[in-house]
DNA sequence: CAGCCGCGATAAAACGGTTTACTGTATAGT
DNA sequence: ACTATACAGTAAACCGTTTTATCGCGGCTG
């Protein structure tokens, strides 16, 4: 590989400008033709800089971290893309890792976060103890840090999707369809998201003079198993709800059978929406109604804002409200029947 | 940050040896005593060589490339899994880029494979043009690379899974339960686990004296939309099959659909069964019945055929097959029903 | 004519490890 | 008594960039 002494070499000039042209520095004078021969120079042999011989003198590496738990998640993959994207713009590059093996095993959390691999990394954050603690780990280790897809309190840096606005949309679209009998399943667990989310319902209920029935809002996890409980356990109640929001994608999909089991038909009987929107919402039975969240920009805004820490600037605190969530409608939710509210009153 | 020369000190004696004792120096001589001090000093200051420098100086960098083309796929998910367990294992890092970014741009390419970013790639091959380009331009950049779930041609290393037995087994499932009128869901393209599945179909056929109608081998895509369609065109035929071979869980979903609309019921009227087990597998209507290949696997074994070829061992072309592929049988195969060959002959 | 300034570069010291060749000291062999 | 040998480490070059301080030179000023 051609080294910085060849291109110096061949433009006639020394290492010194060739490395201050190319990374622009704007304190360095050089003549014009001096400046295309050195380009040339570059051209000819081809040359990139050595990634590691910069890393030791500059003291940044040029890769961020990324640490997820479910790479296998459409919407973790959707917020990654967001992120090569916007990492590439400043010709970072990516690192990933999984989170759970990176609070297993102490050597791959080190190997990760030690020894100058990374000079960031975004985290994804479930309000899972092990989350807790690796955030306490990276504060320790001193890296810069970003959360991303939860609210986070002021010393931390994040940056979350209008979860209250999205949930608020999903609710509304089926009070707008008639609905008044509708229940939240949450997602559960200590996250801004399971609880924006919730409040969001509440929002958009109390704003149609409805009631956001405490009995209405049960946890319906973030797994098909969960949110098959949960629907069961609403629909043996006295006057079982006509119209769900679901927290995720997952447990809408558990509701859809447990709706099933129950010999009910979605959406004749039971209205449902889910949040996110990920290729197998439309390929499910019958295909989901959902609110699609801009996952895509949230992750080149958690990359942005890391890069922004990691040049020292303070912490920040973001939510996504440049785009807004967007209903996509699908065949899970439709006018309430009568069916149901037959005996049920109202 | 604790560099060698403060551990160096701490023990007294220089970074020399510190160095070769951390990387296992077999040529050292040192007295136990002096060991000790060494790992006495390196654990009290926490120190973790720097990356940097090391692989400034062994141009090695301790990472590896991982170019898929879907984050967001399960199978790809547990691919990188294995990946990064195996990566893990052998004190390496894992930098992931997207295929198609890498594809369409000529920077991006150059940012993930010159410089010395990486020591070698792991990519997804799926036949396309742009898969071929990139091959082409690993090649030319001398970056040793393999390719993973995909077989491929002596001069290029890669690890596969088997694919063709997988397909055998799918097929005989069907078989076994009484079916004599199977068809085959290819992937389509020129990749060979299309090529493999549809032979695994056939072999399996002829084993059980059947015929694999020419008819029946019908390209699915690796989409529910192609799925869907070809399915549809299945079921138009003078005599539609009673099973289904799909060659990948999206192909499956598609023509669940489509045999739902057609007005005709899994199982009961037609038996599927899919290729690989991601968690929506089980979550769709009805239960997906599927063979399960070892992803996991398949990942850590890509990770060690590269690392062998970056320490200059020679190409190698593997196949999985220390782990058999399972049938997971659901709901969605059954014995099967006379309805339709009622009118159909047989 | 000396001094100063701006221009267009350059020289050289880092950065933090790794690795090869070598050194000084004791012990053993002849 | 003298050399060989093993032992236990050491010295220093080197990897490829970046960056700070500096330099020679011509022109302008006083």
């Amino acid at each position: 590989m051609a080294t910085i002494k060849d291109v110096a070499q061949l433009a006639g000039v020394t290492p010194a400008v060739v490395s201050r042209l190319l990374s622009g520095d704007s304190r360095l004078r050089v003549r014009p033709e001096t400046r295309a021969r050195v380009a040339a120079a570059v051209a000819e042999l081809g040359y990139t800089p050595n990634r590691a011989a910069r890393a030791l003198r500059r003291s940044r590496t040029g890769a961020l971290g990324m640490a997820l738990r479910h790479l296998t998640s459409p919407v973790y993959g959707e917020i990654f893309r967001g992120a090569e994207e916007e990492a590439s713009r400043a010709d970072h590059v990516l690192v990933v890792a999984e989170l759970d093996a990176l609070a297993a095993d102490d050597r791959a959390f080190r190997r990760f976060t030690s020894g100058g691999v990374i000079d960031g990394v975004v985290i994804q954050r479930d309000g899972l103890a092990t989350d807790e603690a690796l955030t306490e780990n990276l504060l320790l280790a001193d890296l810069p840090f970003v959360v991303v897809n939860e609210r986070v309190p002021p010393p931390l840096s994040g940056v979350a999707l209008d979860d209250t606005r999205a949930a608020r949309i999903a609710t509304a679209h089926l009070i707008a369809l008639g609905h008044i009998d509708i229940a939240h399943l949450e997602i559960g667990g200590p996250t801004t998201r399971s609880a924006d989310r919730r409040a969001g319902w509440e929002q958009a209920m109390r704003h149609a003079d409805l009631d956001p029935r405490a009995d209405f809002a049960v946890e319906g996890g973030a797994s098909p198993e969960t949110g098959y409980r949960a629907m069961t356990e609403l629909l043996a109640s006295a006057r079982p709800p006509s119209g769900i929001v679901a927290g995720t994608l997952q447990s809408a999909i558990g509701a859809l059978t447990s709706i099933r089991h129950a010999g009910l038909r979605v959406p004749d009987d039971i209205s449902i929406v889910a949040h996110h929107d990920a290729w197998f919402a439309e390929h499910v039975t019958p295909p989901l109604t959902v609110v699609r969240l801009p996952l895509r920009e949230l992750g080149r805004r958690a990359v942005r804002l890391l890069l922004d820490r990691i040049e020292g600037q303070p912490a920040r605190q973001e939510v996504v409200t440049s785009l807004t969530p967007e209903l996509v409608h699908r065949g899970s939710t439709a006018l309430p029947s009568n069916r149901l509210r037959v005996g049920g009153g109202t």
